[in-house]
RNA sequence: CGCGGGUUGGAGCAGUCUGGUAGCUCGUCGGGCUCAUAACCCGAAGGUCGUUGGUUCAAAUCCAGCACCCGCAA
């Protein structure tokens, strides 16, 4: 057996805790999250999707503020005597003590083809850019940000039509069996990680609010690849009548007309100009609403 | 007690302030017309107005409670 505490925190690693609570070869001694913390209407104490399963399932849980901070937590984590550390999505940054702990090594997941994207969203970036692939990586955690040698790399094609929601969910779903091998060949001695070719680094921002906002000025190409790549969260919108609509699907056609302005609308959806052909609206969410086809939208708001 | 929007035929909305015949656009069904459109014309079906109680001669509308959906912010 191998002992490993997992580090995560987001629904996007559920999958690979199941995974690993249930294999063989592995027991999960703990869990590592973030806080509960007051979120949603209301402010009401939210626990973690992966804290709602660690309790469910008995698994101790811990919640440091700030993990490099927290020598009782540390302390705590000596004790359980872990083979490995295996963060997913966890949200906090490691420091060498806590690095040092794991008899092996603390291994991270990063999904995106390393050295490209490192950083704290690389899902939606690579879809915003426009990439026809990208991919999981499992690596060894070092001080910095997704700097360490990587163990093993998967890529995934990105069709023209996927959404970030669609690829969450194969990088949910791939990651389990990734995690097991590299702790497995680790352990073994079987895998030799390799150093991160430092040419094609590029880091992955966190988006802000500016850049959820559409640019009619962009191509109908840019805008689309901005709609899916963001889709439901946080959502690409624009602003009419001083109402914020979130746009969810979209796809680019072609013709022309004046920029931001509509010109036409079809059973298939709505159809706004932008620098290079149109983008058309075909599913939307008004502030206030619930989800809609752009059509139904545009029926009630036109006079 | 973070701030705010919403619930009305199958869909999207108006009507609520100022109580008095259930309205618009879309869709559906039937008929007609056009070279053609996001087409057009005629007709029809389809609604316990979220729920419970109160006020009133009379409530979608006013008052009180409850449920559910959603945006912002975090």
């Amino acid at each position: 057996m191998i002992k490993v505490v997992f580090f995560g925190t987001p629904d996007i690693g559920l999958k690979s805790l199941d995974y690993l609570y249930n294999s063989e070869k592995i027991e999960v001694a703990a869990v590592v999250t973030q806080p509960d913390k007051p979120a949603g209407r209301g402010h009401k104490l939210q626990m973690s999707p992966i804290k709602k399963y660690a309790i469910e399932h008995n698994i101790p849980v811990f919640q440091p503020k700030s993990i490099r901070k927290e020598p009782n937590i540390q302390e705590a984590l000596k004790k359980i005597v872990p083979d490995f550390f295996v963060t997913f999505a966890f949200g906090q940054i490691l420091s060498q003590e806590v690095l040092d702990i794991p008899k092996y090594e603390t291994i991270n997941l990063h999904a995106s083809l390393l050295p490209k994207y490192r950083g704290a969203n690389p899902i939606q970036r690579a879809i915003i850019n426009g990439d026809k692939e990208t991919g999981i990586c499992t690596m060894i955690t070092e001080l910095g940000l997704d700097c360490g040698d990587i163990c093993k790399k998967l890529v995934i094609p990105i069709p023209d039509t996927m959404n970030c929601e669609e690829l969450w969910n194969e990088i949910s779903d791939k990651s389990p069996k990734m995690i097991e091998e590299t702790l497995v060949s680790l352990k073994e001695g079987t895998l030799i990680p390799q150093k991160q070719c430092e040419d094609g680094v590029c880091m992955a921002n966190k988006l802000t609010k500016e850049e959820c906002l559409i640019d009619w000025s962009k191509s109908n190409n840019e805008i689309h690849n901005l709609v899916r790549g963001i889709c439901r969260n946080p959502g690409a919108y624009f602003i009419h009548n001083g109402k914020i609509i979130k746009v969810i699907e979209t796809s680019p056609v072609d013709g022309k007309g004046v920029q931001g302005e509509i010109t036409a609308y079809s059973k298939e959806g709505v159809d706004i100009a932008c620098s290079d052909g149109l983008v058309r609206l075909i599913k939307v969410k008004p502030e206030g609403k619930g989800e809609m086809l752009a059509r139904d939208w545009y029926n009630g708001v036109k006079k």
